[in-house]
DNA sequence: GTAAACACGATAGTAATACTATTATATATG
DNA sequence: CATATATAATAGTATTACTATCGTGTTTAC
């Protein structure tokens, strides 16, 4: 068991490093299994424990809480995508071309064929578009953005932010449409999946092409030239 | 007590109804001031029913369990916003029009004159910002959709969709940006409020007018003329 | 090569949560 | 006035979210 990918993620996420010993590997690679199967609510220490023949106490050794094991495995799915568009965007020069690039990315990152991991990443995908949005609604979001814990996701999104100033120095929201279209690639993609009357996109079988074309649609329009 | 705006809610939600006693009453009333405090995670009906002087069992005869209550708040909210919604468009025709004031009360309905509850509008509004996300984003969401309890608002978001199909019928998105409409009505305002590089509004002493604009600048620019 | 340090598993225990069940009493209804 | 109903009071259960301790096997340091 290995993680190739090595990212590097805020220490204040874990109390032990899971990418340094074979048990937090096992750790991250069984609770992307486990959290997309159950969903965060119902899923425990207890129940990841068993699943890797370890116990409650072993986990909590790395992991404060679930909570912060969510947070770290999403910080770990933002730190890749935006590992895997820096990759892309290499030796391209013209922005209208990195825009599409970085929201092809984000739409769906899993294709990358570069990335070697044992993680799971259409798993962690459908993670990150069930329960996101969890990791900052919560009483702590500031104590914890003090502490730097949401910098990987506002780093993101400002890399979306320097594009549409480059394409539009004037205009007056990059902001709010970096990180609007950070939440449509999710959120569209619940909906067309769940509650479909709220979208005009269908996601079938992994094909996440209708999502690119209406986030292209937003940035671009909206951008303007 | 009394709740003044009698809206009609689906009776699914509710085991017991709770608008049809002073006990039911209570339990919203005061439910919309503690899940705004303590957030819907460390929200409990025994600290609920300290709170109102009753009892845990009492509170399990209106609702199943706290997930339902805070559907059961979020759908009022959206019921609630529909009306005042309808009641602000008697005798407005044009459409542009008509979008500039739904999107003015999404954005703060708080300030609609007629309603007249005990459910302490601002704190209720902060829940849906902070929490509505959660209502869906749970492994049941199939069962409950279903049922029927998310027709509130998908309802709300048709009503934009049809607004959108009138000033331009040959917009491909409607539902996309009825959808991402009402959910930057949240999200922005989390932003502005907690994680502040992720948008460019402020939102300060409940002055909702910078989302508002940059709702309509969305809108209007995607929809085209 | 041995001692110390460390990681992990095993076990136990606690307070709180999310319920369910039962009974008694007060109140409303017919 | 009898009855039905709503609620309070109480008790109890399984699960969750931890914390603490201890023993053992493995790694590391010298």
């Amino acid at each position: 068991m290995s993680i190739d990918v090595k990212l590097i993620l805020n220490q204040k996420l874990f109390l032990r490093d899971p990418q340094e010993s074979s048990l937090g590997k096992k750790i991250i690679i069984q609770s992307v299994v486990l959290i997309e199967k159950l969903g965060f609510e119902l899923f425990t220490f207890k129940k990841l424990a068993h699943e890797i023949n370890s116990t409650e106490a072993s986990i909590y050794r790395y992991f404060e809480n679930k909570h912060l094991l969510l947070l770290y495995i999403m910080t770990w799915y933002w730190e890749w995508i935006d590992y895997v568009i820096d990759i892309n965007w290499n030796n391209i020069d013209d922005d209208k071309q990195k825009l599409s690039i970085a929201i092809a990315i984000i739409a769906d990152a899993s294709e990358d064929e570069f990335t070697q991991t044992d993680i799971d990443l259409k798993l962690l995908h459908h993670i990150v578009i069930a329960e996101s949005t969890k990791v900052y609604h919560t009483k702590l979001v500031d104590k914890e953005n003090k502490k730097g814990l949401f910098l990987t996701y506002k780093k993101l999104a400002e890399k979306f932010v320097h594009l549409f100033e480059a394409l539009n120095p004037s205009y007056p929201y990059p902001r709010v449409l970096a990180s609007t279209l950070l939440e449509m690639s999710n959120s569209q993609v619940f909906y067309a999946q769940h509650l479909n009357r709220l979208t005009d996109i269908e996601v079938k079988r992994e094909d996440y092409s209708q999502l690119k074309t209406v986030m292209e649609h937003f940035a671009f329009n909206l951008i303007g030239k």
